[in-house]
DNA sequence: GTCTATAAGGTGATAGAC
DNA sequence: GTCTATCACCTTATAGAC
């Protein structure tokens, strides 16, 4: 019963953080905003976890970690690599629909703890070789242009996350503020973008 | 001479806030860090611009007006559907090559601050409807495929300011680290966006 | 484990001398 | 216009009661 309650505490805490870190970032988070996040008190959050610096990490890890590799997963799917590309393409779109201001907070924190990527990169052993090896084979057999493996996994990932990212931004000028405009323009865009790759990189 | 060494005074300080604001956005950046860019002191920054907050309007406005306006005026080039859209293009990658932390920001301020962009907006008269226009007279014209003009118009933009934005990630997981091969990369990504953009909507 | 109270240091902003 | 000194407040973090 005390651990089960523990375990209670500590998760609240760190669902608490994610939060209020992935919505302001770093800079802009307060301790007193995750406690009150949490419904319990400020002394606590240090009592858990010893200072701000240690959550942030843990929400930053976590964020990185639902943001690359159980996405790269994604493409392991079976069928056709147009098939893979469609199940990836949604995956993605699902997921960032669902926390829109994971990339947004990623990227920021990023530009500022460059080195911190470096190192969770390498405990996550993130590895897309399997994908670059996958864009080799196709262009082999004649199936897809000769285009470069990373010019290609950039291109799709932009697709996906940038309309997310920046989301007030396209609503603001292209559909004038508009929000219901913005939602069927994201629901139309998962076969939008599929479509608009394999359009380009289809051998005739 | 005094009026001259005001305005060199005022412009030192705005040049020292972009800077700083831009990099570690409203939340972290800090008035010291500001003066000390600009060589002067803190209260320097209160006589002249009167809090952070409206040294920080200022600074967003510049950058929304250096990230929008002017580089849809870009498009308004002589030639071709597709030698515009390379243009635009070149012209887009350019500007945020220059300043890689411009779009982050605008980006990462404007979710804390949608109403802002709103009244920006509106203020900066920015229209793309010449743009819209142009892409449906292609469409007609059988130059180009059936495309929804919003679609088109994000998926360009997409494909050349991720790329950017994300740099920490893209090197980090792409190039494990290897800048060299990041700045290769970006280079030969002028015509490689235009081109993949071209490749999918051109009619056979 | 959880709370209240408070310490310790930082930050935006102002007062006042020059 | 520009500086130093300082205020008032906020924020992280800890001490100590329960």
């Amino acid at each position: 019963m005390k651990a089960k309650k523990d375990i209670n505490t500590e998760e609240k805490i760190v669902e608490a953080a994610e939060k209020v870190f992935i919505k302001n970032g770093m800079a802009g988070a307060r301790m007193q905003q995750i406690a009150d996040e949490a419904g319990i008190n400020k002394a606590l959050l240090h009592y858990y976890y010893r200072s701000k610096e240690k959550l942030f990490s843990i929400v930053f890890r976590t964020a990185l970690k639902a943001l690359l590799p159980n996405i790269i997963k994604s493409f392991k799917s079976e069928g056709s690599f147009f098939e893979k590309l469609r199940v990836f393409v949604d995956t993605y779109l699902t997921i960032i629909e669902k926390n829109p201001h994971l990339p947004g907070f990623v990227i920021h924190e990023l530009n500022h703890r460059p080195e911190q990527l470096i190192q969770t990169i390498a405990e996550l052993d993130i590895d897309i070789q399997f994908i670059i090896d996958d864009i080799n084979t196709e262009i082999e057999n004649g199936n897809i242009i000769n285009i470069s493996p990373n010019d290609l996994i950039i291109n799709v990932i932009s697709l996906c996350i940038f309309p997310v990212v920046a989301r007030p931004m396209v609503t603001g000028v292209l559909f004038k503020g508009d929000k219901d405009e913005y939602k069927t323009f994201l629901k139309e865009r998962k076969s939008h973008v599929a479509d608009f790759v394999i359009n380009s990189i289809k051998t005739k």
